[in-house]
DNA sequence: CATAAATGCTTTAACGTTAAAGCACCCTCT
DNA sequence: AGAGGGTGCTTTAACGTTAAAGCATTTATG
């Protein structure tokens, strides 16, 4: 590549004014025959099709989205810096499943994280407010992010990935993570006779923590188990520490739920390296299965979250809530299964 | 939420004239004046950008992309079908690293996939055509694409990431996958004296296969080792069925390079099924370090490629050649250094 | 002190698109 | 034969923005 002038070169640049004239037709008959408007002729129409396709045209989606006042676009919002948050393959999960939605509705998926607030506004009220989007897709928020709140009653679609007590009248497509962590919990009491168990527990400005914290307590208390709950952060360290400075205090616990892999992976390694064997001495499960957890030696039982298919559905959603769908209170959150996956630190 | 009328709500709508009428003055003024023209006293400007922020006042951005005939926006493209690519976390720390250096310059992400060639076009030849984005990020494509052919001679600013020597004109960041390969394969010779070595490769239309697989036959030719080559698909199943084979012919393998983490993994774990054990009778090497090498047992030595880096540095060169940048043919593919990570599947 | 230049705004026009209204023309009724 | 209704297009206007040109008014210059 030697030189590139200026700000744009040549670039394409087929307009509906150079198909109209070479079919000699108003810029508005073309535009509608390209739009297959009943009151244009279908000779005209095809003689305008035929020529469109030989000069290349692609409409000017800047143009278009002024004068319609759709954008043909969504956003992926991401409340975090985008370092920290594509560290978790939960992302691309849920870009997976968004894209796929989006491809077939011709839509462009923007992403937007939110980096810091050195623009006084938040990154993503700018991208929605300026119009380049017609909805959101919001993720992994805490749970009492006020940005959700301001976006939710501005009237602009969105829809939550995750489940939002706080924001009943926002569209959402979430799991049980109570009911999980409470099938988890008895697994690892019935299926496999554990008596003292220690929950590591995510953060708890996150619902997903909160919720997986009180289906652990629910299950013990329910079984009349020994529990113990120590708090992390989500993070593989932090489950090696949770278990460290645990073993120093009891050295009953015979049963782990981690509310996330990464947790059980890093609890899982640092009790090997304390000499402690998993599954045989102590049983292990995850939560999440986005990949870690079938890797690992031993691979990680853990309850399996759908992130693909809840981005599928919050996607289709959001296309429903642009194209004016009203949605009542009682379907306005949906809650996706989640399945306990058997693999070997569990003891199965 | 109960009912949202019509496509379109209220929606922020603050414009420039709604802004022009509070301060009484002509809309030019007020766009003049929130660009910090120099012929907009000074008064004037504070006035109008104190209303501006009074009002939430965000620039329409399909009408401001139409007049100055810049999106604001950059695409990464990926070449495949969105299901595929997003399964490599290779994207992931693609996506981190441009969105991180196009957050720097206020400019928006927009991920396009291809999935398939229903619509004629290739998808995201229309992104582009349509005036969506000012440049974009090309990701992992064939050696030979022709899209990308077409992307780089229409003039349209395009970096691509990896090394494409079939198009020498086009603005690369890559790293030199075929000095990696033979560094990799002369650890297993020199550090680990192995004298019978497997290469597993990727599929040979991507260049990164081509110049792995290269930079294995030249270490072995220089060492005058044994020295075998099995092709895959990057795929975990692939790099077991690729030892499984092997075994029943030749016996004698002591080290196996692979050509990403991916098929090192699967070789690993079929390996060990057939009751073989690594590192102590075979060494193995993987390629890319994107997260799978360190999370398994072993943890499996690999060749860690700077994705993300390489991703801010395509970034940054986009919007060079998107500010007008001239490229002289010596600088237009940058090369990024591959480091060798010694893990324990090689025996370090 | 007359003229040139700087200052501070307004007017005009344009980016490419689309929706509505308008206008011929032909056809069908009764 | 004149009213009424299709049919096939054109004209007009608008979406929100910005750049250029225009035009007063004030300030500097010879």
């Amino acid at each position: 590549m030697t030189v590139v002038p200026g700000p744009n070169k040549a670039r394409s640049g087929v307009t509906l004014r150079d198909i109209a004239e070479k079919v000699n037709l108003s810029v508005s008959a073309v535009s509608m025959a390209l739009q297959d408007h009943p009151r244009i002729g279908s000779d005209t129409r095809l003689r305008v099709k035929g020529m469109a396709k030989t000069l290349g045209y692609v409409p000017n989606s800047a143009a278009r989205a002024l004068r319609v006042r759709t954008a043909g676009a969504i956003a992926v919002i991401v409340p975090n810096t985008s370092q920290h948050v594509f560290g978790h393959a939960y992302f691309m999960h849920v870009l997976t499943g968004v894209t796929q939605v989006a491809n077939e509705k011709d839509a462009q998926v923007i992403i937007s994280t939110n980096p810091d607030e050195s623009h006084g506004m938040a990154a993503y009220e700018r991208v929605i407010r300026s119009g380049s989007v017609d909805g959101a897709i919001v993720t992994s928020a805490a749970v009492q992010d006020n940005n959700i709140g301001d976006l939710v009653s501005s009237g602009i679609p969105v829809v939550l990935v995750g489940r939002f007590p706080y924001f009943p009248e926002a569209v959402s497509v979430g799991v049980d993570d109570e009911a999980a962590a409470y099938a988890a919990t008895e697994h690892l009491i019935l299926a496999h006779s554990r008596t003292s168990l220690l929950h590591l527990s995510g953060p708890l400005d996150h619902q997903s923590a909160i919720d997986r914290r009180n289906g652990f307590i629910a299950a013990a208390d329910r079984h009349g188990i020994v529990a113990e709950v120590v708090l992390g952060d989500y993070s593989e360290d932090s489950g090696r520490v949770a278990v460290e400075a645990i073993h120093t205090i009891r050295h009953t616990v015979d049963g782990i739920f981690a509310a996330n892999d990464e947790m059980a992976f890093g609890a899982m390694t640092r009790l090997a390296e304390l000499g402690h064997t998993v599954p045989a001495q102590i049983s292990i499960i995850g939560f999440d299965d986005f990949g870690l957890s079938r890797v690992t030696s031993p691979s990680i039982t853990t309850m399996h979250v759908p992130v693909e298919e809840m981005a599928r559905l919050a996607t289709e959603r959001l296309f429903g809530l642009i194209a004016g769908d009203t949605v009542t209170p009682q379907d306005a959150h949906a809650i996706l299964p989640v399945t306990l996956v058997e693999r070997q630190s569990c003891g199965c």
